[in-house]
DNA sequence: ACCTGAACACCGTTCAAGT
DNA sequence: ACCTGAACACCGTTCAAGT
């Protein structure tokens, strides 16, 4: 219900007391079943994140993928995860920021890597690095995406009020897939310069 | 005002009624000054970023730093600022997502690669990769040293038990660091390719 | 085990009115 | 130009009491 609630009418909104109402309850109801709101918003993070938890490892299949796939495709599917709900890559960066819940990307790129030989410090880090590059793209990306759709126009366009021929929809997923890439490359030569080394 | 506020009680007591009080005035009175609190926030996040964008850019000095360092140097001296007030990370995170100020990261990046041939695109994917990462990083970090402050251990730690002689301080600034290099690596690679290409 | 009713201690914002 | 006073419409959370 607080999902459906977020989706239709953002997290400002979501409030105790209008979940309470939604689900027919008085609000001090909620607080047999979570300990606070924080811890709520937590589980519903949780829920928003599940495909990327639920993602096929690709690391075991006979024909194992690059690790610059591995990656675009955490990317692209966290991506994914977060502008599926409104206001769901806000939400996500608030919990996992303070700690309610752990990254999925960690877990996963783990699995993915785990039969090459990468140490596992070298993982943690391109994962946070994903990570929180992913979030940060959609949540500003996300707040764009509902400005305009509200018919405001987004205060970055003003900026660079020469560049008239660039302003729209250029700056989009292509960016998106550029910061990506470059992630990607960072942890592939991370791991060459790790295994020259060791 | 509210900078000393935020630093010491932290951005839930950020209110506007508190700071009103503090500057003994009414609340009603703030209005004539901001329109609402996320001006204010912005103002205040601006400042925060202030050192960031009056950092000496090093490009056309003689002797030209690798732009690796030009990248390391933004990257620490952002996570600096954002660590140097309580709450400084979550506060900048929500301005720049809202589209409130814009990361000086993007300038300054601008500016130090000015003399090598690197299109403005790609220095604008890493700028954009670079300030996610460390203000996602930040925030999280932040959070994490707060609760250790307050005696509560980091929800983090328990979660590999059998990993007990790596637990703390290790998973610290080094991280950081890498990930740093990771995105400084991935910029590299991404401007010899296009100029291979173009 | 699960929920109600009522209260506590707050919020951001508006706006007529003052000086 | 700058601020007060008072109100409006909300919040999250607690806790005795009910069933």
């Amino acid at each position: 219900m607080a999902l459906r609630l977020l989706d239709e009418h953002g997290l400002p909104d979501l409030t105790m007391r209008n979940l309470a109402d939604a689900l027919g309850v008085q609000p001090s109801a909620l607080y047999w079943h979570f300990p606070n709101k924080q811890a709520l918003l937590a589980a519903v993070s949780a829920r928003i994140l599940a495909p990327v938890s639920e993602m096929s490892t690709s690391g075991t299949t006979i024909h194992a993928t690059s690790v610059h796939d591995q990656v675009r495709d955490l990317g692209d599917t966290l991506r994914e995860c977060l502008l599926t709900y409104r206001d769901g890559a806000e939400l996500v960066s608030s919990s996992l920021a303070f700690g309610l819940i752990e990254s999925p990307v960690h877990p996963k790129l783990l699995e993915a890597t785990k039969d090459a030989d990468i140490s596992e410090r070298l993982v943690r880090i391109a994962a946070a690095t994903l990570t929180h590059y992913v979030v940060g793209y959609a949540f500003h990306e996300q707040q764009r995406l509902q400005a305009d759709s509200l018919g405001l126009l987004p205060a970055d366009a003003e900026l660079t009020p020469e560049a008239a021929g660039e302003t729209a929809a250029h700056t989009g997923a292509d960016d998106f897939d550029a910061g990506i890439a470059m992630i990607a490359d960072g942890f592939e030569a991370a791991i060459r310069s790790s295994s020259t080394v060791g």
